[in-house]
DNA sequence: GCCCCAAATTAGAATCATTCTAAATTTAGG
DNA sequence: CCTAAATTTAGAATGATTCTAATTTGGGGC
């Protein structure tokens, strides 16, 4: 059922140039992309397994770090919880209700920036950010 | 040598109000009011054996994590690294050098407020915010 | 001032996410 | 098709933190 494009081994997304695109590192991108609701390595994990039975969780660490280190994916974490996994490459920070542990994203508002924000030193380069907020979802 | 007013064992600072001060959650709230360098857990036992040879590092858990609970420190955490205590508690991001480890704090901008850089989703409360940054200090 | 109970402290065991290790497998390039 | 390098794998190791159960401490009531 799956199109066998043959040049397609690293080119679906542009973050992914240059990368290896093994059976393992894809299925652990398609569970990222189509699901995104920031799941766990062990959660990952889990989905793999049903497309995949062999694969391992070393794997799965493997492929998300892997990913992360292309820049095809976004790490976010809350206090020292499991590291989670984002998709969405665009700039935003993450809410985590207390109550559910759902996690959702946070968008900046439109033209705003963090250099409007924060008053940042000299001659820093900035890598990555995360803006994570904790809270309670009032339903 | 140490100043023994009856009713300060937990007015010196409002946020310790209703906390039973008992000589290592002190030791252990002066060390991070004192150095304010955003210590781990095991910084912070180093530093309190000296004064207070018996202290176990559980207990300097138990008072970090008291004393966080009562709003006097609050918790830094990059990626998921060791736990960092600040007791700067006004409105602050932090910067994590990756070359050095050091970690500085990074003020808000004047007026500004996270409102006016976050679309935050209808009715959520939200308890506490994280902004880490991490990157090279060009130096 | 003394006793009692709850809270705090302690050492060491347990937990758990993640990383490491070493061996087996897969893949790309020649 | 062959070889070297990269990847995958199972299981062990790591390390920060939390838990457990026993001991110690301190404040309030008498």
């Amino acid at each position: 059922m799956e199109n066998k494009l043959p040049d397609d081994r690293s080119s679906s997304h542009p973050k992914l140039k240059g990368l290896r695109m093994t059976p393992q590192r894809r299925e652990v991108y398609d569970i990222l992309m189509s699901h995104r609701d920031h799941p766990t390595a062990a959660e990952v994990y889990e989905r793999a397994k049903s497309n995949m039975p062999g694969i391992s969780l070393a794997t799965v660490y493997n492929c998300l770090e892997t990913l992360v280190q292309h820049g095809a994916v976004r790490q976010v974490h809350f206090e020292r919880e499991s590291s989670r996994y984002c998709p969405n490459l665009t700039a935003h920070g993450h809410f985590h209700d207390e109550k559910s542990g759902m996690v959702i994203d946070v968008p900046l508002k439109k033209g705003a920036s963090l250099s409007d924000l924060l008053d940042l030193p000299e001659g820093v380069e900035v890598n990555n950010i995360e803006i994570t907020l904790t809270g309670k979802l009032s339903n």
